[in-house]
DNA sequence: TCTGGATATGTAAGTGCTTACAAATCATTA
DNA sequence: TAATGATTTGTAAGCACTTACATATCCAGA
């Protein structure tokens, strides 16, 4: 069943089947509605890589996520799919871990597929330095990176502004009469290095040496986060901290799950389900991740429309208060279970 | 750049890089050599859309699952796709949510975009009554079913038996003293029709009646789990119930925050990361996600190799002991957190 | 009724690959 | 050295569509 077999059913030239197909305004009402009703009883499907061949598209967008079972970066690649599928879309999905190796090959992988753009979700920090395989991507087809900043051509990033929400959040933690805070991270994204700079900048505003900062690269792994930070306490068991913040909520649960009762106040990133399951709940800086994906897919669509769009778009954070954390209330205590 | 320039510098024919390309035995080593580098010195690509017309597949699997931002399938979907990509295969993801409407006209696309199989995950209740769009599926391509059974030629059901650990989960609960257990779950799909078997069948062995068994039907939200198990006291405040199994972690989540210190042991089922998250940590049922993802995979590489494959294949699940219940103590409690 | 321009349709040449079949080359043996 | 069969290569016909260009049809206005 291909197009000859309608043309013929229908009486008019494959030509004719074609712009039905596409949509084309040449074609008169019947003719139209002719050629629709027998696709339509003839079952018919046009063959996608027939179509692919001619108009050089299969409207497909490679998605190049580090690792979708990552609760966060799952809830991304998920707002970015309804999103892609909502446009006619289909999302093909690449999760190839922070190896600079693999994304490269992956990048190639998808460019072989002759995918429509590129969405990297969860770019790591190297690319700051070796991004030349985002610029071979870019030199064929539009990139998007979410939460990550690489400025050349072709290439569109949609960022938060997770710098200014930690240091607020660093400093409120501060004002409110810390003066060590432990600031845990695991893997060093563009976001993530960010962040930790907006703990630096908080400590260094309100006065605290560089040495005084406490900065501990962990696995991203509860048990072993809790392990590390129950290893870091004095002879007499207290820790060396006053605060905690973290680069991401599981860490930030790690470290909760160490200070079980004590009035210590600790402050996640990503504001993920995994907050509102600790105890005590744990504050969270939202990063916005729902408009960060949505506006990556209406840039796309833009782009293919031929609009100009903006390279850079960002957004705000914000802080989510939970019981962990409330800036205003002095040492804003870690509940203790009743 | 196609395969007509490369056939001119490597000086052969279209044919014989034609057979280079798809590594057919007939072409001599020189030969090949020769165009191998040719190849790589014009950096040539095939084009996937030509091969797809003259092949018919373009080496795509469509991955259809209800709903990638939750933890669960997310897992899942990480695990199929790193699988599929290590088989040489992309995944082209579709998530869509448990309505059957949309679910018909994901299968639909995928169809379109001419995938070479579908793997599901995380198939909804209503797939027992109507499959007619998976039976559909099933006649052009092969349908893996991951913990969903539907017997139809061409689809193949990979699956964990929760039936069986739910009931001897619930049944060393009653063994350990309980007498009337919330089951608690939220949507209707194949494995939440098995688990909640266990859990009736359970308490029918223990010859708990029908009418004592509480059985609720919650909605996937932390908050609102919490409440209305709290809702469920009577004016003295106690529960009507003296142990837990729900159907997902955040459910059990969900209870274990409504019952903070009371000693009444919890369980989930999928073992997530949220079960390590919560205090007291959750015990929870594993159903080995791991291992029917990977043996999705391996069904699927063995039937395009024309292998006879198991059209049913099952795993069994088994209960990982964390805080909130351990089997053997009687009444094992929730921990009061000091 | 005729004419001109707008609209609708058809023809044919791509698009870049696969593969059956034919032809050429090669190695082997009598 | 010729004949034989095996191996390697080439030719040409698909595969199912798109689209530039040519042609046919339509309708309004003269």
């Amino acid at each position: 069943m291909n197009i000859y077999d309608i043309a013929k059913r229908a009486g008019v030239s494959i030509a004719t089947v074609s712009r039905v197909l596409n949509h084309s305004p040449n074609v008169s009402q019947k003719t139209r509605e002719r050629v629709e009703a027998v696709m339509k009883e003839s079952n018919y499907t046009p063959n996608v890589f027939a179509r692919g061949l001619g108009l050089n598209s299969m409207k497909m967008i490679g998605v190049l996520c580090t690792d979708v079972s990552d609760i966060f970066y799952a809830q991304a690649v998920s707002i970015i799919e309804n999103n892609l599928r909502r446009e006619g879309y289909h999302a093909i999905l690449c999760c190839t871990g922070s190896e600079m190796k693999s994304k490269k090959k992956s990048i190639e992988l998808l460019l072989s597929k002759r995918v429509d753009a590129i969405i990297l979700v969860g770019s790591a920090f190297q690319e700051q330095f070796d991004h030349s395989h985002i610029e071979a991507a870019a030199k064929k087809v539009p990139v998007i990176i979410i939460n990550g900043l690489i400025e050349l051509p072709n290439t569109y990033c949609i960022l938060c502004d997770e710098y200014k929400a930690v240091f607020q959040t660093v400093s409120s933690m501060l004002s409110g009469g810390c003066r060590k805070i432990l600031y845990l991270y695991d893997t060093q994204t563009y976001s993530g290095m960010k962040k930790l700079m907006g703990y630096q900048d908080a400590c260094g505003a309100f006065g605290i040496p560089y040495e005084q900062q406490i900065i501990q690269k962990v696995p991203k792994n509860l048990e072993s986060v809790t392990q590390i930070v129950l290893e870091s306490r004095d002879e007499e068991g207290r820790f060396p901290f006053d605060g905690v913040m973290a680069s991401e909520d599981l860490l930030a649960i790690g470290a909760l799950k160490a200070l079980k009762g004590k009035k210590i106040p600790v402050v996640g990133i990503n504001n993920s389900v995994l907050a509102e399951c600790s105890t005590p709940t744990l504050s969270s800086i939202d990063n916005m991740l729902l408009s960060l994906c949505t506006t990556s897919v209406q840039i796309l669509s833009q782009i293919f429309e031929d609009y100009t769009v903006p390279q850079k778009i960002s957004y705000n954070a914000k802080l989510i208060e939970r019981e962990s954390f409330h800036p205003g209330e002095v040492n804003s205590p870690v509940l203790t279970p009743d």
